[in-house]
DNA sequence: AGCGGGCTTTGATTCTGATCAACGCCCCCG
DNA sequence: CGGGGGCGTTGATCAGAATCAAAGCCCGCT
């Protein structure tokens, strides 16, 4: 667990104390926008997304949580978007109070979620420059670029990336349409890009080539 | 200024021996995108945009720094972005390592700091909706909205909000292109929501219609 | 006063992604 | 075995923002 590579032996004892085990449904929420934040969350197992709400019912997904990565922390009194479950998912979790005692006994719990703010910061401006300048394709590809190296940062192998959120999340993510993210798909497919064993996982056939159609490399 | 409101007169003392001032030119850049993070900067007058460029040239503005707001908190190693300045604008300066002592002996210091990144990641959260989900007017107009409110929180007036960056600052940070900007402010003149006396300061004449343009109220 | 350049606005056209629509596939369930 | 629903793909059309182009405006400068 993430939270524990930062303390020593005894330091987790006493925050496993304080701690309890939340188990999660396929689609259910977690927490919900505007609600008040009582509770901090650190995900073991599974993928959440995270979005935010219009009032006509448009959505924009911020992000992916993978195991290790916490929810909650940089919201005040309130939560500032809605965490539901992809997939079954499990969470430790801790009231608000507790996590504050956590962090001012521990410096280096502190420092570490510090930093993990701090990377998710960068992380939410990078998305910025995905969001605001790039064409679908561009989006698409750096979308699976970035899941790949994810899911080799958790020691997974980096091409047959799963995917186990649906087309929706995915367009509600990259700022697109269901039908746009498919073409982009195929677009990639057809390109020998990738390959599509199923819709929800993607083989990098090649990567450098992917990589220049994200934009991220000069032409 | 923002840093001392956190901390005691002696406190303050100690700060200002770390700190060097720095004054900068219209159009100038503070730090680039890549060079080694050495500085951590506090805007003490003036405006500054944050961007992100890809190699191509496309750039992405993901924000804009006001009196108050810090610069290098969030990065690492390097500088994820480029600072530079719209208008003159001066800084108060602190090398890394003594703003990391700092933070260290002054825990309101510290935690002052960090809840500004918190707060910086929920703008950054709320901007990945504006990019993402929604149309040029809806943009425009929360743009408007926003930095009214920022205006009205440093106590200046709501309404003749001032928008000194240009029109490509402001298409580079909604993801839209100058043209569509230009026009969009056109169209909210005609409908009668905003006023333009010059390019550079927006009067809001209706800010509830404005409010429902922008997406946040339902119609 | 006249000139030049940067920024903004406006107009015409193009083109891409959204929308509308239909179909296929798969899985669950009766 | 047959039906139904969710999800994904594909196709046709449309709308709106990007692009291309030109002109206006306001400065500072000579």
């Amino acid at each position: 667990m993430a939270v524990c590579s930062a303390l020593q032996d005894d330091e987790v004892a006493e925050l496993e104390r304080a701690m309890s085990f939340v188990r999660l449904e396929s689609n259910t929420s977690l927490v919900e926008e505007g609600e008040p934040r009582r509770r901090v969350y650190t995900l073991t197992s599974g993928l959440l997304r995270l979005s935010l709400a219009l009032p006509d019912g448009r959505r924009q997904i911020t992000g992916f949580l993978m195991p290790g990565d916490y929810l909650g922390l940089a919201d005040d009194e309130i939560y500032a978007q809605t965490a539901e479950a992809v997939v079954p998912s499990g969470l430790c979790s801790f009231s608000v109070r507790d996590m504050d005692r956590l962090m001012e006994r521990y410096p280096r719990l502190r420092d570490r979620l510090h930093l993990m703010t701090r990377a998710a910061l960068r992380q939410a401006r990078e998305t910025q420059m995905i969001l605001g300048r790039l064409a679908p394709s561009e989006k698409v590809a750096s979308f699976l670029l970035h899941m790949s190296n994810r899911a080799a940062a958790y020691g997974r192998p980096e091409s047959p990336v799963p995917l186990p959120m649906t087309r929706t999340d995915i367009a509600d993510y990259l700022g697109l349409t269901i039908e746009t993210v498919s073409r982009t798909f195929t677009k990639l497919k057809t390109q020998g890009l990738i390959r599509l064993p199923d819709p929800h996982s993607v083989e990098i056939v090649d990567k450098s080539r992917l990589a220049v159609v994200a934009g991220l490399t000069v032409h």
